[in-house]
DNA sequence: AGGCGAGCTTACCACTTGGTAAGTGATTTG
DNA sequence: CAAATCACTTACCAAGTGGTAAGCTCGCCT
């Protein structure tokens, strides 16, 4: 057994999520772990298919860490604002997976995309799931409180994303400052949005 | 005297906002007005060129928006709230530049882009201009201004940029029904986030 | 009339792309 | 021990990439 496809998968996701899908070839993933393009053709087929595996693995983890906050938080609100502070975690590693769903979610515009089966779906449908068992937003619909969630979503994502050109405009001091205050208003927007919402 | 340029720079915008630099030849765009690449490369003189002449129609059209709204609208949040409505606007062409400029916020992460002539540098500058005359602001920093503005972007551009998404999940109807509120939870956004903050 | 530049075209180029075919050496399996 | 499987390699390929060079045709200006 050999773990170069993990390592593939490593490197892949890195490189789609610095350049897109388009932005890199498959001999350049490759290289970057010193072995030849055929050699990642061996383990996955094609490039689309590696792709769908990198998706693949980063869904799958999403799906553990939403199980996780399940367990861990069962009041309903402390469980939204723990998960909306696991997405908006400006590690790294967090940035770059944000980097590249967004990029997915560019590409994936009107392609051929059959919503039900669609890497993000059941994140959504969980998501929505966990709001609507709030104290006074039973009765709200499906559809009203996917549009709270895009909300955080876009403010968490949109933020992430933008590290690197805040970082340039701002310098590094300022930006702490900022991202410091961005936690904060976050925080702040969950309890805001929940609470008008209902009232 | 010709328009090709001016068509080249509207095809271009819509291919690069679709697919991506990366994701379009200059072929494919040349051959959309039925010319040769060559016809292309004879008005801008590289792909590279071709693009940054794109981005800087767009940083061209926002500023005017900018100037328009702070003509028609004195009064600082009903101008905040109008610029925002423009900016949120759904419509097809809106949407395929929010796209694009959200490719570019994607590509331009650590490449070499000195902050000073960035396009969208003085956009964000002015728009925070917008927020720091607001009674009550004046004494917030620049960068905190910046930080709730960038949720505003957040929230709109997310949006905007995931309609085709939620569109395929939600089917035509359900999402109509989403847009909706989302116009009304961006307009309360704006009044919560700037109550709450200067209080 | 002649020159000139704008706005193209065809021809070509070196290079990169994703992918196939066929093989090689090591390890596992029947 | 032989056969198969795994993890690769070298060799190749057709198609496409961005870009250069050179030429052609037209309207315009002197």
């Amino acid at each position: 057994m050999s773990d170069t496809p993990e390592k593939l998968l490593v490197v892949a996701e890195a490189l789609f999520s610095e350049r897109g899908f388009y932005g890199v070839s498959i001999a350049a993933i490759a290289s970057e772990l010193g072995i030849t393009k055929q050699a990642l053709l061996h383990h996955f087929k094609s490039k689309e298919k590696l792709y769908g595996a990198v998706l693949a693995r980063i869904s799958s983890d999403f799906g553990n860490a939403q199980q996780q906050v399940m367990a861990d938080e069962p009041a309903p609100i402390p469980r939204i604002k723990a998960f909306v502070a696991h997405l908006a975690d400006p590690s790294p590693s967090n940035v770059m997976r944000t980097r590249l769903l967004m990029r997915e979610l560019l590409d994936n515009n009107q392609r051929a995309k059959q919503a039900e089966h669609w890497y993000l779906k059941q994140f959504l449908d969980q998501f929505v799931a966990m709001v609507q068992v709030v104290p006074g937003r039973e009765a709200i619909s499906a559809t009203d409180n996917l549009g709270l969630i895009y909300q955080w979503l876009g403010a968490i994502n949109y933020f992430l994303v933008s590290i690197p050109t805040l970082t340039a405009i701002l310098g590094e001091e300022s930006f702490e400052e900022m991202a410091r205050g961005q936690g904060e208003y976050l925080s702040r927007l969950v309890d805001v949005t929940l609470a008008q919402a209902h009232k």
